[in-house]
RNA sequence: GCGCCUGUAGCUCAGAUGGAUAGAGCUACGGACUUCUAAUCCGUAGGCCGGGGGUUCGAAUCCCUCCAGGCGCGCCA
């Protein structure tokens, strides 16, 4: 996992916690790819490319497990091995050959090798969960491919489509032998005549990714016959359960526990998926479905790359001439998001000056990065530079943090003196200063800038609203009476009406900062 | 070839539905801490908003065109 995954994670995450504030009901799914070439060379990696090899039959992994080394996070190790793999396999054909064994019995749900896979990959997702419960984020349901597989989603898929229409039995052509869904016809490039026409059933008879996700997609919006079997899989950090698909599970009812049914979905996904989500939604309303067609959103972003001085750092060779290099999981270019994590946690300590808590810098590199991945609009490109990333001053997460503490300090001090102040008209001063009506501008469009920002998904209008909020509160703070020789701190007013006022504006800022920081998913600090 | 996206200060980026003198952070330089927290604040410097044309009382924003860059158009996932 690198920190594109995480933007992706973060957006997400992001999105479902506007949506809660806005009193939506919401289901956040994390689609777990277990059935892909990355687990499956993985475990063709894990089985044959070091000794002790796995042999032939044999159905215990014990020594297979062993191999894992104790001292590094397992997808760590992963990530090593998958690139190791890359390169392993182009020199020695007989471990081509050994893939394909293991995919077809991944694929086939063939034991032993299924069930370790299924582990491996448990594992794996195991792993990528704690990552991210470090920024707070949390999950509902895992959905496993396998388990579309398993429940035979894609039969019921394919029946409705092929009833509906929207789908053709390919005779003749580029796409002889596979079911296609009809989508632009033969078109002659500059490299040769192609198919624009989606491929759903490969002439082998195995169904493809877009295949699955269509199937997947009607899972979702309660339309498809079939349905998962569920499972606990624990408790998380934030104390709700999360659940997963599995094939030994319950049936939803058995539970009582209601899945997927939606009347929106929002696929948090790049890009570069832009043309497969279309067909996603154009075969629903194909299908038929037009309304569930139309409430199906691609929340498309644009990935993360590494700038080339980053990419130099990690190794990477080819970085002369560009200006930004794409994350590989293949050569193992990437910045791990744990690697990140910690950088950011290092880099807030030393910044510190004085020792911090361990829940104190954890919770500032949590802000530091939910506020990095989360400033950039959709359409931007993160070009990653650790430079501008362990960024700590300025337009970043650990200013809104320090605002807010700020305002909690005084607050606590207010308090610690024993100023009981409360909220009244009368308080108002017949003059504003300006800084006194800048925050109280920018404090009342709160509610307008989160029902504006569920509206259009554009996340990065919460950090820019929450920056404008905190420079518009430090502006109070250092200059309540602009012009002013002397500034005198709230507390110490001998004006009980103009303490109470700005005390208030304290208050409310403190209130308006930490539903800010909750709904990015940032945690509230008193003190740093 | 077709489609989508991007181009704004030296650097990284904001500028929702067209609106006044185009903003912020970083960087550079100069200032302010025995304080309600200086991870802050103030000041200076820095722009033909990629080029050209158009629509409009008014364009960074809408339309056309050109240039530059990224991505997509797999019987990969």
């Amino acid at each position: 996992m690198h920190i594109g995954h995480l933007r992706n994670s973060v957006l997400g995450d992001t999105v479902a916690r506007v949506f809660k504030w806005l009193g939506y009901s919401t289901e956040v799914c994390n689609y777990i790819d277990d059935t892909g070439v990355q687990v499956v060379d993985v475990v063709t990696a894990l089985l044959y490319l070091d000794p002790p090899f796995f042999k032939e039959g044999a159905s215990d992994f014990k020594s297979i497990w062993e191999k894992i080394p104790k001292d590094q996070p397992f997808d760590y190790f992963c990530w090593d091995l998958y690139a190791r793999f890359q390169g392993e396999v182009e020199k020695d054909p007989s471990l081509k050959e050994r893939r394909e064994e293991i995919l077809h019995q991944i694929e086939g749900e063939q034991p032993p090798v299924a069930i370790f896979a299924k582990d491996l990959a448990t594992r794996i997702v195991q792993s990528h969960l704690e990552t991210v419960a470090q920024l707070s984020i949390f999950y509902d349901l895992l959905n496993w491919e396998s388990d579309i597989i398993h429940q035979g989603f894609w039969g019921a898929t394919f029946e409705i489509l092929k009833e509906r229409g929207g789908l053709r039995f390919e005779t003749e052509g580029p796409n002889k032998g596979c079911w296609v869904v009809p989508f632009g016809g033969i078109v002659e490039t500059s490299d040769g005549v192609k198919s624009l026409d989606k491929i759903l059933v490969r002439s082998n008879g195995s169904v493809t990714y877009t295949g699955k996700d269509i199937a997947y997609q009607l899972w979702k919006f309660g339309l498809l016959k079939k349905d998962f079997l569920y499972q606990t899989w624990g408790k998380q950090a934030n104390g709700e359960e999360l659940w997963t698909t599995d094939k030994d599970g319950q049936p939803r009812d058995r539970l009582l526990k209601q899945f997927g049914n939606a009347d929106r979905v929002i696929n948090v996904i790049d890009v570069r998926q832009s043309y497969p989500q279309e067909v996603v939604s154009e075969c629903l309303r194909q299908m038929g479905f037009e309304k569930e067609a139309e409430r199906s959103i691609h929340l498309a972003y644009e990935v993360v790359n590494l700038s080339p001085q980053a990419a130099h750092v990690l190794g990477s060779e080819e970085t002369e001439e560009k200006r930004s290099v794409a994350m590989s999981g293949r050569s193992g270019t990437g910045v791990k998001a744990k690697d990140f994590i910690e950088m950011v946690k290092k880099k807030v300590v030393e910044k510190a000056g004085h020792p911090l808590e361990e829940s104190v810098s954890n919770a500032l590199a949590s802000a530091a990065i939910r506020y990095y991945l989360l400033k950039f609009t959709l359409e931007s490109q993160i070009v990653f530079d650790f430079d501008e990333a362990l960024k700590t001053t300025g337009d970043t997460g650990v200013y809104l943090e320090y605002a807010h503490a700020r305002a909690c300090s005084i607050l606590r001090k207010a308090e610690e003196r024993k100023i009981i102040f409360h909220w009244g008209k009368e308080a108002v001063p017949a003059q504003l200063t300006e800084t006194e009506r800048d925050l109280m501008e920018v404090l009342s469009r709160f509610n307008s800038v989160v029902v504006r920002t569920g509206k259009n998904l554009r996340m990065s209008q919460l950090t820019e609203y929450a920056f404008n909020l905190a420079t518009s509160f430090t502006n109070f703070y250092e200059h309540p009476d602009p012009g002013s020789d002397v500034q005198t701190p709230f507390i110490h007013l001998q004006d009980e009406n103009l303490r109470t006022f700005r005390l208030s504006l304290v208050r409310a800022f403190q209130i308006v900062m930490g539903n800010m920081l909750r709904l990015m998913g940032m945690p509230t600090l008193e003190r740093i």
